[in-house]
DNA sequence: AAAATAAATTGATCCAGATCAAGGCACGAT
DNA sequence: ATCGTGCCTTGATCTGGATCAATTTATTTT
């Protein structure tokens, strides 16, 4: 019923609803930046002058106090970042964002966009569409986190890097343990034993970065009950 | 710096945008409904219709998938719910609400909400806020619930009901001891201890349902610390 | 006011998963 | 090669808070 899984299935259709005129001047206010791996893209709290847009890779969005660290998302190409800012009362990143992969991510200017908002009813219904789907989501992901146990919360985040990043059952993870258990919300060590258990249990096979789902259904019926 | 609190600070701003010939359609195009205590308000999954103003009460929004519950948020008078449901894709309830208290809620029909989403850029820029300050602070909770532990979360709570419900330091709670612990996160009997702790070290008083804030700075603090 | 029902409190037990500690392994730097 | 630094893995231990069970106190219902 929900889901932990972190990442929007589609990409944002905003853009679509430019004129030609509007997305020529779109163009001119926006500069595409590379961030390697492990980059921070923007900083929680620190002020924001862009709203970012994914071309390629892929980026973490999380929150952080400190101490602990939330992800709240994993986002895809074609995806928005940082539409928080674009509120008038919060006009600084409301969490931070990392690359977790080499990443290309295009810096929109932030008056731009909001002019386009006024200017263009079209565009604002599609970023008020995004926003609700956002939304959706998280709330999904805060209900898994909260109440399903670890088992299900990795069984679900496999899924969803197979279904949504991979697109297929087998693939090969550029991420760290450490990354994997913060996508689960659970300790590394956690994980360890836990995909170890998966292995015995024969629902995937995994040699260090590779993965496979071998059970789909069980796996499945792993992240529904908990 | 995160706070589980649930509770929203302001009311919406977005109907002040509207033209006096769009408020005076707006009066034919709604409807408001009484609730008592307990009643649900809308159902998760169930056809929308109608997007939805608290005019009167306390609501609270939830998640349910016939196990748990995670609640989202409480809403005081002056706010809208039910808003995931003016997207194309997603034209149902994401979310059940049930009245906290007798409550009074306008029903907005949704076309003619949708519609001056389209007419009325002011109106709209005001909803996409209204949006955006929803996702942040159910993002503050998401981390709050995750990382925080039962004590800082129940003194969150307390504190939000202080300060943005009741406002004042002493209140009597029209709720159970299971609805705090929803609240919160935790289990009834974990709140009935917590308190109790909370008394012993005299940071309020209590007296059934009588709540008294005596030491906010140490509950601020216990809040923060987590 | 007595009976029935629901809510609050307290104590006892249990367990998922965190944390701590220690080795094994891989890979870039010297 | 070998040193170092950081991941990965495994085992041992600990604990916050849930759950279960039983009692007490409120609140309805009749």
């Amino acid at each position: 019923m929900f889901t932990g899984c972190t990442i929007s299935p589609h990409h944002c259709a905003c853009f679509n609803k430019l004129t030609e005129e509007q997305k020529k001047q779109l163009e001119t206010k926006s500069v595409t930046i590379k961030y390697k791996k492990g980059e921070v893209i923007c900083k929680q709290g620190s002020f924001a002058s862009h709203i970012l847009y994914i071309e390629k890779g892929l980026a973490k969005v999380y929150l952080d106090d400190g101490q602990n660290s939330l992800v709240l998302k994993v986002i895809p190409p074609g995806n928005l970042l940082g539409l928080t800012s674009i509120s008038e009362e919060n006009n600084n990143f409301q969490y931070s964002a990392m690359a977790y992969l080499d990443s290309e991510v295009k810096q929109i200017d932030i008056s731009f966009f909001k002019q386009m908002l006024i200017q263009n009813p079209g565009f604002a219904k599609e970023v008020i569409d995004i926003l609700i789907s956002n939304s959706i989501q998280i709330n999904g992901r805060f209900f898994c986190l909260t109440h399903k146990q670890s088992y299900g919360r990795l069984a679900d985040i496999l899924l969803c890097l197979a279904d949504r990043i991979f697109k297929s059952q087998e693939f090969e993870l550029n991420l760290s343990r450490k990354d994997l258990a913060e996508l689960s919300g659970i300790s590394a060590e956690t994980v360890v034993r836990m995909l170890k258990k998966f292995k015995e249990e024969d629902l995937i096979q995994l040699d260090g970065k590779s993965f496979k789902i071998k059970d789909y259904a069980k796996l499945k019926r792993i992240s529904e009950i908990g």
